[in-house]
DNA sequence: CAAAAATCAATCATTTTCGTTCAAAGTAAA
DNA sequence: TTTACTTTGAACGAAAATGATTGATTTTTG
């Protein structure tokens, strides 16, 4: 048994257990009591566990998970929701495409891991997504600090050659002509060319602000759902009014 | 069993079982211990993997500071030192290109901010770059996890579209064609192309463990400099027989 | 409290694994 | 073809991990 092992099967056990004894190691792994101390002594050093008399336990001083900061604030949990119920859309071997903005950031964590190929122009996503060993495709361009985005005419080229089953737009920003109000020209290029490359397109929005001129607007060009929490009147109706979009209240 | 179908096969055990023996490799590859150990190392280096006694195991993310803390603060202070000097020969109204790696972010620091465009496929310099508000191109492509750098066939094409005034390479990982040894093949050719496009070509050692053929070989191709702060006879020696190119101590 | 039992750290011989070298076999280019 | 380069497997000394032993230390038991 290969040292690694061992190592996992202890902390593992001590996770569980709250404490292991050493006779009880030793038969498990199948070494002598020599080799099970060694491997106590060395996982004490790292800090991954407490020896005593007998064994070992799991050492309770242990960090915790703070940033209680904005975890309560009551946006980010509606951003989460959404981001969430966007994530379970995605299917395993899906090509995707995800537009930069934090609200599809929060997509990442609710993802199916497996067989899944991201495209994105966001930078902040990353991180996350490198983290989950998801197969990430970053494409090239010029990048804007403000939103950390890729963007420009390379940024285009970059992008036509892909194509995705579906892509994830942030609210803020498809392209005026659609609807939307948009920031920046170059970023409103960008998502424009994503959604006319992807199967579906789907528009995460984290507040009911957006106008129902927007849903009109994208109606006409894409089969697409908008994802929100809360839809009022105008807005039911303007979805209602048109056939190819498809409102999701997560 | 070709090379490739063996990394492909080490790789997908590891992936899923998280170690793996070499003996078990050996017997599923009917090769010979010695070619397993040698899959293994180029696939370590390549940061694919992690050795240890008997196999190999799968790297997680986070979990490997000690190693970096104790050898970091003289070693950061060499690293430091090149990258400043080479940062200083970044011109202003440069166009440069920025190869992946820790010891070309240690540059950025010091690079001038005014008037210089530069192009990276190293995403840990993002965040540092866009901080000095320099005007900065991400070529698109695979995002690699265990190095951050984009690669792959689209990296290259990406790539190709862009000239340079000057690059700065890290010491690891020229084509193994011109000399240097190369972790992993898909990052070597981007270097590869870098320096084609490139009227000047840097390489920043943080070491002098490179031998002395790295200096033939890549002298035989391109103008470059190596920059480094020790150099031994043999060094010398091998860069005063070569004409095409500069040995920098900083 | 004292003796017995259990656990411990330290040491050493043995086994396993490692890195390197070298020559043979295989490949690609000249 | 010859020549240069790469890949491979075997060999061997070095290094690391292992298991048994010993005597000291701690815990338990009477």
């Amino acid at each position: 048994m290969l040292t690694p092992e061992r190592h996992k099967l202890i902390l593992q056990l001590i996770k569980e257990k709250g404490v292991v004894k050493i006779q009880d190691l030793v038969d498990m792994t199948e070494t002598s009591e020599s080799t099970i101390r060694r491997d106590l002594t060395q996982l004490e050093e790292g800090k991954y566990l407490k020896r005593v008399h007998g064994g070992a336990a799991r050492l309770q001083g242990k960090l915790q998970e703070p940033s209680m900061s904005e975890k309560s604030s009551k946006n980010l949990q509606q951003k989460r929701q959404i981001a969430q119920y966007a994530a379970n859309l995605v299917e395993e071997g899906d090509s995707i495409y995800l537009d930069a903005g934090s609200t599809v950031t929060e997509m990442i964590p609710f993802l199916p891991a497996k067989e899944i190929v991201v495209v994105t122009n966001g930078l902040m996503h990353i991180q996350a997504l490198l983290e989950r060993n998801i197969k990430t495709f970053l494409i090239g361009g010029f990048a804007k600090e403000q939103t950390k985005a890729i963007i420009g005419r390379g940024a285009l080229a970059s992008l036509e050659k892909y194509r995705f089953d579906k892509c994830f737009m942030g609210v803020n920003g498809i392209h005026p002509q659609f609807g939307y109000t948009t920031p920046d020209q170059d970023e409103a290029m960008i998502k424009q060319m994503a959604i006319s490359l992807s199967r579906e397109a789907f528009v995460l929005a984290d507040d009911t602000k957006f106008s129902e001129i927007a849903f009109a607007k994208i109606a006409e060009l894409h089969t697409a759902a908008i994802i929100t929490n809360e839809l009022n009147e105008d807005q039911k109706e303007s979805y209602s009014s048109k056939t190819t979009i498809k409102v999701v209240t997560a």
